[in-house]
DNA sequence: TCAATAATTAGAATAATTCCATTTAGCTCT
DNA sequence: AGAGCTAAATGGAATTATTCTAATTATTGA
């Protein structure tokens, strides 16, 4: 199921690689698929883990490939937090991250237009924006 | 010379340590005394070979081990960006960082009142934030 | 279909960080 | 100041995360 992308998110897909000159493989269709089927912020591990299923053959090496060329089509998200590995979301809504001291769960927090806005004027003149990421940590709910 | 904080600098350090029931060790004072000294986002790395001409019989474990409670103190930041190890920088007022993706190179951002607060509106009820982590990444200027 | 080249593969290499067992140093109480 | 208690530092090995390399395979366009 992960491996095949739904009509709409196979056209992004594609459209996206052709964009930049990419081919759409099946390794990176696959690595697409399975973060957007399950929405948990997977490492790089996890990844790898779940394309396996689908694609035994599939290497570490292709798994940070893939994320690579995915992130630098705008596809998934990095998210970088303290002492633990990157992970990956789709990148849809902009949105930050709320990351439990406790469990280690990350949640996703919506990011309104305004207060968006008001982060990126921040930059000083003369800096071109290219990517926003706000990360909280602290105590997450029903601990 | 970084190896001997200013007198402010001792006194906070130190008051800071006490509060958690921790001992300001040689090694903590010095790890501190490097970051303060030079505002440049040091690594571990960076820090260990600064630490080591003041105290040069300083393992990375101890090293890491400062930063972990330099940190847990709020005395030191830690800064994390993707596809970079760990970087620190000390405390003072909140503030962003801007990292170029040609350079490599940082920038602080200050971030005014409003906009923090703004921020610290978007975290859901329930949970309660002990962090706020602002990083963008882009061209930076005079390239 | 065939050639050209981009992407994948496996495994080794590197980088960053943590762990562990031992030694040393800081603090408290005399 | 000295002794004892415990936190912290040490050195080196171990682990984890990520990148590199050279050979193979897949994708695309003619």
């Amino acid at each position: 199921m992960s491996c095949s992308l739904s009509a709409p998110h196979r056209k992004t897909f594609t459209d996206s690689l052709h964009a930049k000159g990419l081919r759409p493989t099946r390794q990176r269709s696959c690595v697409y698929g399975v973060i957007l089927d399950k929405r948990d912020h997977p490492t790089a591990d996890d990844i790898y883990d779940r394309v396996r299923k689908f694609l035994p053959s599939t290497s570490f090496a292709t798994v940070y490939n893939c994320l690579e060329t995915l992130v630098s089509c705008g596809l998934v998200r990095q998210v970088n937090m303290a002492r633990s590995p990157t992970r990956y979301c789709p990148n849809l809504t902009p949105h930050a991250h709320f990351k439990c001291t406790i469990t280690g769960k990350i949640f996703d927090v919506q990011i309104d237009k305004n207060t968006l806005s008001r982060m990126q004027s921040l930059v000083p003149d003369g800096f071109v924006t290219e990517n926003i990421d706000l990360c909280f940590s602290g105590k997450g709910h029903q601990i």
